[in-house]
DNA sequence: GCTCTGTCTA
């Protein structure tokens, strides 16, 4: 038995798999039970192993073990083919083989690759009903399927029914929290599970900084950097990355730059973050010249390091660099994917040269992605290219799209040339098609505290402080000379009224409590899920001016810093 | 004896 178990550990290639089936055949050892088992394993878990060969090696036994089915299974779930797994997981259910925790876990496992939550809450019953909902580790597994198929409040029952937990289980429920759009509660738990007497770990301040991150929550954000440095949890690279990644969002490229520098070894990632970094913030040169230095530290640029390049190059307006470096992908033995012509079509498009961004389109050899044709839309509503506004639209509604914003465009393209008739038919299809609209919400940190803005809020402890002071910015800023741009406005309403309505969105709602709640000369900052829309922008511009403040604003691509009456981002974006 | 949690992407 024991030369056997040797033979099988010293197995590292498929044809020694099949040497040694071909010899566990000839001595009539496949029935046996351990070894064949092992051998089942290395096929379908191994590095070298081959799924087909192991679902072949299955068949040919006679009564399969509950472990022969969890090799099985346990390696269809990490391979090309999850559903597999989910099925052979259905097919062992109903034979009269044991299933066990570890069967379980595996099934799950394909669900979360799947974001199958119906099929994860089937599994969920059975593991009930066979009794191993005290198996921390089992419905950890459960909990992070529920998280990423996105039902958290599932993953939270999950978590709040467990009788015992591990670190995992903060960590995958924080990470889900944190994925799943409730980025505040992640942090919350973060530091419950410190009040609580757990030591966060590395995994768990990669959740949390991603959370700190999306809110801009820089207080947060640097007390879990703080917790960082004090349990030596910098050592990790991953998390230095996202470290560096939560300072750049906050808005704080130089102390990004700082944790960069000071780490002493970087992985690709890390590279590929502080360009990415550059990037958000408009600093196209520095971009830049980080892509090139990472050649000379040894690192490749890879598709990823492309693209926070490319993109660096949007934001600065750096067309003809942006142009080479795209050019300079296939000498490097990488192919352009769909995000790289994106961005490439971004870059012509914002510069009005609408037909070379078109030509590239037609020419490019994959199917253009929603979010491209959205970008030539963008830059045909911004250069009023009434045709070009069209084909992009119709793509658009051929690929099924519905959401409001390619309408909005498409209506202001029309708007910008009067052609009223136009305008009413692209808001009748709105009306009749029912179009998806994401609501815009606004975060802003003050004294350490997220206070969060939809538009037209009213649900702010203090909304009547903020809207007197919006009417106080209408009047100030009318008398500097602003005319709100309604065609920014959809609906059918008057002009007094469409105002109102660009009047209180988050970014300006947000924008006045900043201005109520901090001292003159400090800083604002605010964050925005969405695109900052254009009147917003023009208003925020005239604020820095008249209040005298900085104000910076992260939309969805990049950081807008406001002042003296200018933006950052020279109103190209 | 074997599971669970994870940074960067127009």
């Amino acid at each position: 038995m024991a030369y056997l178990e040797s033979l099988i550990q010293k197995c590292n290639s498929l044809s020694h798999i099949k040497q040694l089936q071909v010899h566990f055949i000839t001595t009539g050892q496949l029935l046996l039970s351990p070894s064949r088992t092992k051998l089942l394993e290395l096929c379908a878990v191994s590095p070298f192993g081959d799924l087909s060969y192991a679902t072949h090696l299955f068949r040919h036994i006679q009564n399969p073990s509950t472990n022969d089915w969890n090799a099985v299974v346990r390696g269809l779930a990490a391979g090309p083919e999850p559903t597999r797994a989910i099925l052979w997981y259905g097919t062992m259910s109903r034979q009269s083989c044991r299933v066990d925790a570890l069967t379980c876990s595996f099934a799950l496992k394909a669900c979360a690759r799947m974001l199958a939550r119906s099929e994860a809450m089937q599994i969920h019953s059975q593991v009930v009903r066979f009794g191993f909902y005290a198996d921390a580790l089992l419905m950890t597994t459960l909990l992070d399927v529920y998280a990423k198929s996105g039902d958290l409040d599932s993953a939270e029952k999950v978590f709040d029914e467990m009788d015992v937990r591990d670190i995992a289980s903060w960590n995958a429920l924080i990470a889900g929290l944190a994925q799943g759009s409730r980025p505040s509660e992640a942090i919350e738990l973060f530091n419950g599970m410190r009040v609580e007497g757990w030591k966060p770990n590395e995994i768990t301040v990669l959740g949390a900084l991603s959370a700190c991150s999306q809110l801009g929550a820089l207080k947060e954000g640097e007390k879990v950097h703080g917790y960082i440095m004090g349990e030596k949890l910098d050592m990790n690279v991953q998390v230095c990355n996202a470290v560096i990644d939560m300072y750049a969002k906050c808005g704080f490229a130089n102390k990004a730059y700082t944790v960069f520098k000071n780490m002493c070894r970087r992985s690709i990632v890390t590279w590929n973050t502080m360009i990415m970094a550059f990037a958000l913030h408009g600093d196209g040169y520095k971009a830049l010249e980080l892509f090139e230095q990472m050649g000379g530290a040894g690192v490749h640029p890879d598709a990823v390091s492309y693209l926070g390049a490319l993109c660096a190059c949007n934001h600065a307006g750096l067309v003809d660099d942006g142009v080479r470096l795209f050019d300079s992908m296939a000498g490097s033995g990488l192919t352009p994917n769909v995000k790289h012509y994106g961005s490439v079509v971004d870059l012509l498009g914002r510069a009005g040269r609408l037909k070379e961004a078109y030509d590239i389109v037609s020419s490019m050899p994959m199917t253009p992605d929603e979010v491209l044709w959205q970008t030539l839309l963008g830059a045909s509503k911004t250069y009023g290219n009434v045709e070009m506004a069209e084909i992009a639209s119709r793509k658009l509604v051929e690929m099924g799209s519905n959401s409001c914003g390619d309408f909005v465009l498409l209506s202001n393209v029309y708007a910008a040339h009067e052609r009223w008739k136009d305008v009413d038919r692209v808001r009748t299809a709105m009306k009749d098609r029912d179009v998806k609209k994401i609501p815009g919400f606004s975060y802003i940190e003050v004294d350490g505290v997220i206070h969060k803005f939809v538009n037209g809020d009213q649900s702010h402890f203090n909304w009547r402080e903020i809207y007197a002071k919006l009417d106080e910015i209408k009047f100030r800023t009318k008398a500097y000379g602003y005319v709100a741009e309604t065609n920014f406005v959809l609906h059918d309403i008057g002009q007094e009224e469409k105002e109102n309505a660009l009047c209180y969105h988050s970014e300006k709602l947000a924008v006045a409590f900043g201005l109520i709640s901090t001292a003159e000369g400090t800083p604002i900052q605010v964050i925005k899920n969405l695109r900052i829309c254009g009147d917003c922008h023009v208003v925020i511009k005239i604020i820095s001016k008249i209040y005298n403040r900085e104000i910076v604003v992260r939309d969805r691509a990049r950081f807008h810093r406001f002042t003296e009456g200018l933006c950052s981002c020279k109103d190209y974006w």
